[in-house]
DNA sequence: CGACTGATTCGACGATCGTCTAATCAAGCC
DNA sequence: GGCTTGATTAGACGATCGTCGAATCAGTCG
């Protein structure tokens, strides 16, 4: 049921990353491809899910237990298991029951992804063409300088 | 107004991408480290936004107009300065009146952050899907070649 | 000054969100 | 089978959010 979720996202996202190398600065965003990215971004629009999502992580192995998760909280388990839920609709993250243990690790393509909508550039591109706002993102002002693409 | 509401950001910023190399996928991040981050990704967490931030940060010349802005959108004014204003207070875009109209830019720092504290790992290992985040050099950060935590 | 245009603030409305308790499902163990 | 423990679902509640119309503020120009 999260599969063609995923593959929505994904088509949004390469959509508004093909069209041009850095999708925010670069190409004004469409309508629907806003309408799919900003959930993405909702999803870790939170204290405890941007905790959640870091736990697990950082975790060793790459997966965590929710028993893990709830502990490092002061919220109920019902909580915790609402906020997994939106993070794994998301696409952010996914699970498995391995007896009487759930599991959840991170899927780092879609993180990834939304990084470099708002970074203006992939990271890997970054040294080989100079782009515009890795320099001046130093001063608070834009410099017009330089047309993207 | 907003002065000492960014320098809080900066100063949450700060303390997030200063204590490890990969904020997210390394260091779990703190109750008020999760708690100033989790506004910025709120501020674009709405399509609108999103779009809004995007055609400032496309336009020709670094700063957009309101009218510009408005007329993209099927929405009333006060709906589209209210969320200018929600971004201003994030931090993420600035403004200035220049006799009749209202410019706005983007201010590309905080977006940069954001960026690397979501997507601290090299595109390639992106692509793989499931596992943990080796955490590397970043984008932007100065991060010093210094232990991975 | 007074009218006009562009932008923001104010209040109100329905919709969504985050949290809880209670109930239910899943797996292991007596 | 019947407990026990771990996790999720269901439903309810107050709080926050996105949008609007109306009113207000800031400049410009007859």
């Amino acid at each position: 049921m999260s599969k063609q979720e995923l593959s929505i996202i994904d088509a949004g996202l390469d959509a508004a990353a093909g069209a041009c190398c850095a999708p925010l600065a670069c190409g004004p965003l469409s309508e629907s491809e806003a309408a799919e990215l900003a959930p993405l971004f909702k999803a870790i629009a939170d204290p405890v899910r941007l905790r959640l999502l870091s736990l697990i992580a950082c975790h060793e192995g790459g997966e965590t237990c929710v028993c893990d998760l709830t502990a490092a909280f002061d919220l109920t388990p019902p909580t915790i298991s609402h906020h997994l839920k939106v993070l794994k609709r998301a696409g952010l993250i996914d699970s498995e029951r391995r007896g009487t243990w759930v599991y959840y690790w991170i899927k780092p393509a879609v993180l990834a992804r939304m990084s470099a909508l708002i970074g203006p550039v992939s990271p890997a591109l970054a040294g080989t063409e100079g782009f515009p706002i890795a320099a001046d993102v130093v001063m608070g002002r834009p410099v017009p300088d330089s047309p993207p693409c």
